[in-house]
DNA sequence: ATGAAAGCGCTAACAT
DNA sequence: ATGTTAGCGCTTTCAT
């Protein structure tokens, strides 16, 4: 078994391209870089020699030197475990929304050659290894989910000067770049269409008090509701979760007993309540018009499709994905922030 | 300004390190890596000197002379996008399922200090980036989750030479080793207990037939039917969402109006099930007893709570973690696959 | 347009 | 137990 006629165990270098092209290194770095200054003639031979040899880059090593590593971490936290041997809850990950996060961030970031770790932050174990490993340069920058307003991760990342974007407004870091819709108009936008069918009997489920999505969708439909002279408005709190959802229209539901119209503040939440006001003997949207929030595949799960207050998530995470690599491989310091307008999108529920 | 009373620009080095302490960069380097045979009295000067400097090790430089990068992929292989406008689907991400996969992984993977870099494959162009990006070495290993049984990925994967486990089994792919639960077993406890309730005239909403998970269930459903004496088991495909579920269901009613029992391959399709049998006025599980699959969150959420297979989802992948990192750190070479037995969970819907 | 050479920051022999 | 030293594979001046 003759060594040198076998494929090499340890797999090619530059410097094996090289020798087998006649080049030098750097003219080899130099074609699989695309520097435009090489002889075409040279090109395609260290082309050919870069197929023989089976040669692909080695990225630590190229990181150590360029001090770029093309990935960024896609930070999901959440609020902190219940006990430590209670089950995994995990409940960004079951949300439609945090699919097509990702699939926003995928679009912009695969063409560009960018990888995605994805860190899950749920206590202060995981934070600090977060920051550690943020500090230890492995990636470029931060696109951060955060769930809850009280959160003190967006302006710990912030704080290690690597760039960060993050997903929806964070009251604590307010100085962070953020993408985000604009959540009052949107809950305009549901009370508007409730109004105009002719609901004035209005609840609302509304989604965690303390997220600033929550928050604001609340908020903005209170002052909606108000404008058109509707001030006593019902509400019960979910926790933006099918089970919650359900349970928070129970409770509405025995609040006001007389509710002809509901905001639901996502769609996920809507999709239990559907059931609940079936069960309940409301047809919908004759008895009870239904609006949700999110326009996520969820919505037309709905037994009626629901109508729904679209968020343009997709569209809004691939400019988050932008931003970041604007701001990596840019000049210009800190990125605006940017706001999405929602729509409201009809189909029967209301 | 005097420059070097500012903290430097640069990140401290092992260097810097070595010379605040004192001591050599090797000795730093043995402080950092644990090696016991260092005077504790260094160590501390050492660990002091870090502290001062900020000093946080550079992944690159360590894992170019390591040849280790402490991370694993977790490629997400899904069927290939519709169209190129069509909006991304993603249906892997929406599923509870994929929350529990990443939950068990996590649980072994950060104490072990391994990061995770998620990699979604929809198209040719996704997975030729994907075998690229594993040949640039830049992670240790890679956890599979596959969708279709035609998929050729798990193949490509082992063939990159890469540790590589797969969250079920392959029939593309029989040498790599999986973790999955026993589907056919599941399915008999489902069977089982629907004849135990006396129902006779028996369904099923199987999953997708181009999945193994889908065509192992509903084959161990209908062998399990058979050892009962009950042959004619009528069933329709669904494709593991909410919505197919649903609408699986209404083709079985129409097929089998008479229905006293059926089995629906996942708990989310069981979702979707649950309102369509209520719209048809059958009562669960007076009328229909109803068993699913799964016993993920969305089983509590259904009304009523759902009896189901439990599937261990989080336990499986920590076990596909466990069995990754032995692999990578390990002098043994392909380690066994697992299997994991289901249970029944009884609750109120059969 | 190409090559030579100097590191990037770290670990792992090896020597002491 | 500690220090010295030789790379890991790549990019990037700086010459030519």
């Amino acid at each position: 078994m003759t060594a040198d006629a076998l494929p090499p165990a340890r797999p090619a270098t530059l410097e094996d391209v090289a020798r087998v092209a006649g080049v030098s290194r750097a003219t080899v770095s130099r074609v699989i870089n695309g520097t435009p200054t090489v002889d075409p003639a040279l090109r395609r031979t260290v082309l050919e020699a870069v197929e023989a040899t089976r040669y692909v880059p080695n990225r630590a090593a190229r990181s150590l030197v360029t001090r770029r590593t093309d990935s960024i971490a896609l930070v999901v936290s959440e609020q902190e475990r219940r006990s430590v041997s209670a089950p995994f809850v995990g409940r960004m990950f079951s949300d439609p929304y945090f699919g097509r996060v990702v699939a926003g961030l995928l679009d912009v970031l695969r063409p560009a050659g960018v990888q995605m770790v994805l860190m899950l932050v749920d206590d202060e174990t995981s934070r600090d290894q977060l920051l550690a490993y943020l500090r230890q340069g492995h990636v470029d920058g931060v696109a951060l989910v955060s769930s809850h307003a009280a959160d003190p991760l967006p302006g710990l990342i912030t704080g290690t000067g690597l760039p960060a974007v993050l997903a929806g407004r964070s009251p604590r870091s307010t100085g962070t770049t953020y993408v985000e819709v604009d959540q009052h108009a949107g809950a305009q936008l549901a009370a508007d269409h409730l109004v105009s069918l002719g609901r004035r009997r209005i609840g609302t489920v509304a989604g965690p008090q303390d997220m600033p999505a929550g928050q604001a969708r609340l908020e903005g439909f209170r002052g909606a509701l108000a404008a058109h002279g509707i001030d006593d408005l019902a509400w019960a709190e979910g926790d933006f979760t099918h089970a919650g959802g359900a349970a928070a229209t129970k409770r509405l539901l025995a609040e006001r007993p007389d509710l002809d119209g509901v905001f639901i503040a996502s769609d996920l939440m809507a999709m239990g309540a559907l059931p609940v006001l079936a069960r309940a003997g409301r047809t919908v949207p004759r008895d009870v018009a239904v609006v949700g929030f999110d326009d996520s595949d969820a919505a037309l799960a709905c037994d009626p499709p629901l109508t729904t207050v679209r968020q343009p998530v997709e569209e809004m995470s691939a400019e988050m994905a932008r931003l970041l690599l604007r701001r990596i491989g840019g000049t210009d310091g800190l990125q605006p922030s940017v706001v999405f307008h929602p729509s409201l999108v009809v189909r029967e529920s209301a």
